[in-house]
DNA sequence: ATATATATATCGTAACCCGATATATTGAAC
DNA sequence: GTTCAATATATCGGGTTACGATATATATAT
């Protein structure tokens, strides 16, 4: 299974792959900078955007699922976010154990701002991401025709 | 020119940026545990890529530039790394303030390693990372082919 | 020689995450 | 309907890493 991992990579193929996580870093500097501004932390951002998307009643556990953290993690993310008015927080009737999260105003309304901003520069980064993903890709594979 | 910021984002346009930002936390969870696997945290792993790919002599101010932290904040993630034996530090001729990093055999063996997991990674995720941008930037433009 | 700028390093502090654990609630077994 | 296991959330302690403020060494300008 492991037959290329001694395989050689070139100083080119790693300078590709680097260049890759850099406008990855790039992108998510401009998200954490922009969500800082308007009082979110960058997982914050991302907690009320995965409820914004949501179609069913968001909880605890959706939060964790979609930022890859801990439950316990979660439960603490969304207490500082109910702290802050950015969420509220009820037990749901069926299962008195979920909460169900709702956004306020106040998150509608700075996640709308944020959600806009992002929009543009993505539209403004992909080219380079995607530039710089197939670059590293096509590395691996022995081509160099970049100049 | 915030024209549009007061422009109303449909459920589903969060959903498709939502799905983007979790497929890009899908292969950062990758990375991650990946590095952890042999030993580096995510941050001393793209340290030793950046080093990798760079042409010239890198520098920890090098680091800092291509990881977007601070220059202290690189410092210590470099002394970090030659404690662990992934690194060696030594200042330069010309510049004496500056000091030349260089990779270990060690630090070279697991970045290969490393890499050849991450190219494979990536070459299943992309599908999914791309289509989820692109329906993201779709969205916003009123479109809404989707299955 | 002096002043300013640059590169790196150190220290104290804050944010965030997780493991272990606790509590409340639900559902299953009997 | 009581007991037991499973689930959902919450709390606590500790570890890692980031940064701001600051320090030191070296380089550059005048």
């Amino acid at each position: 299974m492991d037959s290329d991992a001694g395989s050689v990579l070139s100083r080119e193929a790693y300078a590709a792959i680097a260049r890759f996580r850099l406008e990855l870093r790039r992108f998510l500097a401009f998200s954490e900078a922009a969500a800082g501004k308007v009082g979110l932390p960058a997982q914050q951002h991302q907690a009320l955007l995965a409820i914004a998307g949501h179609d069913g009643p968001p909880t605890v556990g959706f939060v964790a699922e979609q930022l890859l953290i801990a439950p316990q993690t979660a439960a603490e993310l969304v207490a500082r976010m109910v702290d802050k008015g950015f969420l509220t927080k009820a037990a749901e009737a069926r299962d008195r154990r979920r909460m169900a999260l709702s956004l306020t105003p106040k998150a509608m309304a700075v996640l709308q701002q944020l959600t806009t901003a992002h929009l543009a520069e993505l539209q403004t980064l992909e080219p380079a991401l995607a530039t710089a993903l197939a670059t590293a890709l096509d590395r691996v594979h022995g081509r160099s025709d970049a100049g």
